[in-house]
DNA sequence: GGGCAGTACTG
DNA sequence: CAGTAC
DNA sequence: GCCC
């Protein structure tokens, strides 16, 4: 979440330097790249010493031992994994990553004047190198087997023909994560060796049992008779996806995920009275009551409509993932197949602007309506279009005036992009790379300016982004889902002329990289920058001496380069340590959880998000006492510096109060094989947090903000609510989606119960990236 | 022309 | 209430 | 910015 905000500043800061000292900056790009890359890749997994349950421990178990040439790996559990990178089918873009180029200088309200062609921008290294394939999540509770997926190297020796496994480019491992069993589930026989090699190539892990598989690859040939008793020893069975063996040839051949549920690739293994999906049934009384409500709400809103229309889903989704998690505690086992694409997925497009879908969410009732849909696609439509846009290019497809741009060369897994943090993943190798690159200088600038327009370049990008040939003219362009008319004219712009001029204006005025820096300033927003730029402001010494600033405003010019600076993982641990020690003088049931990024596994982070809670508790008023201890304690310790935001007594309803404020490592925890000792303020969020609200404010306090919004748009399509204290039914919302009434509490202690509710698939935190 | 997540704190 | 942050 |  923060992380974003962070890196721009940080970025900006670094700029800034390079652009004083030389008028001309366009580096410090790299920097600031690879710093976003950095803090992006790791996700060990994250969970903060003191956590709950909740957060899944992860062992690295060796995993995978056996493998021999013809033998599947072993399961390298990574359950989830598959599922993520199913789930996540979307892109994530990271807005900051390219704060370069325009980063500094941009955000013009005013574009069109002088005209600099300032270079394009530095040239982003690949991307993909930087993350390497087992630091990609990909594990999960338990073990964490680094699913090196196939590869060899993972596992010492052994593994003779493993070991030679070639995988292929990242962006062709369209089965990164899945495992795939086979029936029979061996490589005697030549053909299916070479479909097991190629899968494995793709990502794909092969592995021995059933019940470890994500998908049931059968041979051609035989029928559901055949493979029953084998599906039959596997209760999970029916959560997985039984495909025949063309279908992972398909998919690799689209370099996509298909979908899996179309008829030829099930012909004959499926039996009439074989419940493809969970029932609903199977669902609380809750989900399902508002499952009905949702029918209607549904046609209330106008929001929800838009989504409504894509998938066909109906109250089988919300059956399905039920299943999936069901405690809590429940381990992986029962994760479902991993190519039941959730709903979440969507929204996370939908909000982040792309989309990737296939042709639907699998796995569920579209057993038949998105069933014969896809089938009368033809599989290379499906496939090049999976991961368009959900609702809208539906529409498109069907007024016909779609077309079809070939097929996306990012597949799903490069979606998981947004786990590596990079932005420009898969960038660089795309034939719209110039494109969007110069979109994404237009995403640097508006930020903070124009959140919508940003959201809405973004989505063009992601757009782009799966397009494997080039875009050349608006009105191919248009016919992208995301893209309308002014973002089409612009990418026929920068096809035909290389360059946008709107955005080398923008980057060159001045006011533009004054404001820029400005925005940087904790407390400081589009709105007041503008008026300072406007007030002739130009530096930060400026608005020390001449501006009246906000108290927060003072401290983040005074702390300016603090504050923008990152957090590396183990001060975030350093850090929290110092309040649990003194926390444990005040009140030692006193629960602490470090969220945010580092509980999705960033290895550094934009600022520190401690989670307060305590058993018993039902509100966020019962550990005010306790807080306010803390913070006297802490703040007479001179660990906290300055206090941004706190409770007032007067403000706080009896919701979550929160405080904000800074703090400073002491040089007494600063680790000695840390080099030398700065003391660095660091912003840090302590959130009260009742037992009762624990999941809601954890799936909140966790993020990313992408992956937040998606959620909470889905509920609300659902005719639910979810905010960081809880998920609720019945809301009553007016004219406007104005919410009349709280509604019920369904959930809000347990984070899993509440992707349960919203018929979403568990996610890890360090599966959020979005 | 409204919506694009939903809320808390500040001044 | 607007602005800002999360 | 886009979409309804």
């Amino acid at each position: 979440m923060e992380e974003r905000e962070l890196a721009d500043k940080i970025a900006y800061f670094k700029r800034l330097s390079t652009i004083q000292a030389e008028e001309n900056g366009d580096d410090a790009y790299d920097e600031e790249e690879k710093a976003h890359r950095e803090r992006c890749k790791t996700f060990h997994n994250a969970t903060s010493t003191s956590n709950r349950a909740k957060s899944p421990a992860r062992s690295v178990t060796g995993s995978q031992k056996a493998g021999t040439a013809s033998q599947p790996l072993p399961h390298p559990d990574g359950s989830q994994s598959s599922d993520d990178l199913e789930i996540i089918k979307v892109t994530p873009l990271n807005p900051s990553s390219r704060l370069g180029a325009a980063g500094i200088a941009d955000k013009t309200p005013n574009f069109d004047e002088e005209i600099v062609p300032e270079s394009a921008g530095p040239d982003p290294k690949p991307a993909h190198s930087f993350l390497h394939p087992l630091l990609r999540p990909r594990m999960t509770r338990q073990t964490s087997s680094l699913t090196l997926d196939n590869s060899p190297s993972t596992s010492t020796a052994k593994r003779k023909k493993q070991a030679r496994l070639k995988l292929l480019p990242e962006n062709q491992q369209v089965f990164r994560g899945l495992r795939f069993y086979y029936i029979p589930n061996d490589d005697a026989n030549g053909v299916r060796a070479a479909q097991i090699t190629k899968a494995r190539e793709r990502g794909a892990t092969w592995v021995r049992t059933l019940k470890e598989a994500t998908h049931v690859i059968v041979d051609i040939g035989l029928t559901y008779q055949d493979i029953k008793s084998d599906l039959i020893s596997d209760s999970s069975s029916a959560e997985k996806v039984i495909v025949n063996a063309n279908y992972p040839i398909d998919c690799g051949i689209h370099r996509v995920i298909l979908d899996p549920n179309q008829e030829k690739y099930v012909r004959n293994l499926r039996v009439a009275d074989t419940p493809p999906v969970p029932s609903p049934s199977s669902l609380p009384a809750s989900a399902q009551a508002s499952n009905n409500l949702l029918e209607i709400k549904g046609k209330q809103h106008k929001r929800p409509r838009k989504d409504q229309e894509s998938p066909p889903r109906t109250q089988s989704d919300y059956g399905e993932p039920l299943q999936n998690n069901t405690q809590s505690l429940a381990p992986v086992t029962t994760i479902a197949a991993a190519s039941v694409d959730d709903e979440l997925s969507q929204y996370i497009s939908l909000v982040q602007g792309n989309s990737l879908y296939l042709e639907m969410p699998l796995g569920e009732e579209e057993e038949d309506s998105a069933h014969s849909e896809a089938t009368q696609d033809d599989e290379a439509e499906t496939g090049s279009e999976s991961s368009e846009d959900e609702s809208s290019r539906k529409k498109k497809r069907k007024t016909g005036d779609k077309i079809q741009l070939g097929q996306e060369d990012t597949t799903w897994q490069d979606n998981f992009a947004c786990m590596k943090g990079g932005t420009r993943e898969g960038t660089v190798d795309n034939p719209n790379a110039a494109t969007i690159e110069l979109l994404q200088s237009m995403v640097d600038m508006y930020e903070h300016q124009d959140a919508w327009r940003c959201k809405s370049y973004r989505r063009a990008i992601t757009a782009l982004r799966q397009q494997t040939r080039k875009i050349t003219t608006a009105k191919e362009a248009m016919k992208l889902p995301g893209i309308g008319k002014s973002l089409a004219a612009k990418i026929e712009e920068i096809a035909a002329e290389g360059r946008l001029r709107k955005l080398e204006h923008a980057q060159q005025r001045p006011e533009n990289k004054i404001l820029n820096l400005f925005l940087k300033v904790y407390g400081v927003g589009i709105s007041q920058a503008n008026k300072w730029v406007s007030q002739g402001y130009r530096t930060l010494e400026d608005l020390q001496e001449k501006a009246k600033l906000s108290t927060n405003q003072r401290i983040g010019i005074e702390h300016f380069e603090d504050l923008n600076e990152r957090i590396p993982r183990w001060e975030v641990e350093a850090l929290a340590a110092v309040i649990r020690e003194a926390a444990g003088c005040i009140d030692a049931s006193v629960e602490f959880i470090i969220g945010g990024s580092y509980r999705r596994g960033s290895d550094s982070s934009g600022d520190i998000d401690l989670i307060i809670t305590k058993k018993g508790t039902r509100s966020p008023q019962d550990l005010l006492p306790f807080l306010e201890k803390l913070i006297k304690r802490l703040t007479n310790d001179g660990f906290l510096t300055a206090a941004l935001a706190s409770f007032s007594e007067n403000t706080n309803k009896g919701h979550g109060s929160k405080w904000h404020g800074c703090c400073v490592l002491p040089e007494t925890a600063f680790p000695k094989d840390k080099g030398k000792y700065r003391p660095i303020w660091r912003r840090i969020d302590l959130l009260l947090v009742p037992e009762t609200e624990f999941g809601a404010a954890l799936i909140y306090f966790t993020g990313n903000d992408i992956f937040n919004r998606s959620i909470r748009l889905l509920a609300s399509k659902k005719g639910l609510r979810l905010n960081q204290r809880g998920l609720f039914k019945d809301v009553l919302r007016g004219k406007k989606g104005v919410t009349y009434t709280e509604g019920d509490l369904l959930e809000g202690r347990d984070e899993k119960r509440i992707f349960e509710l919203l018929g979403v698939k568990w996610r890890e935190p360090h599966e959020r990236w979005c």
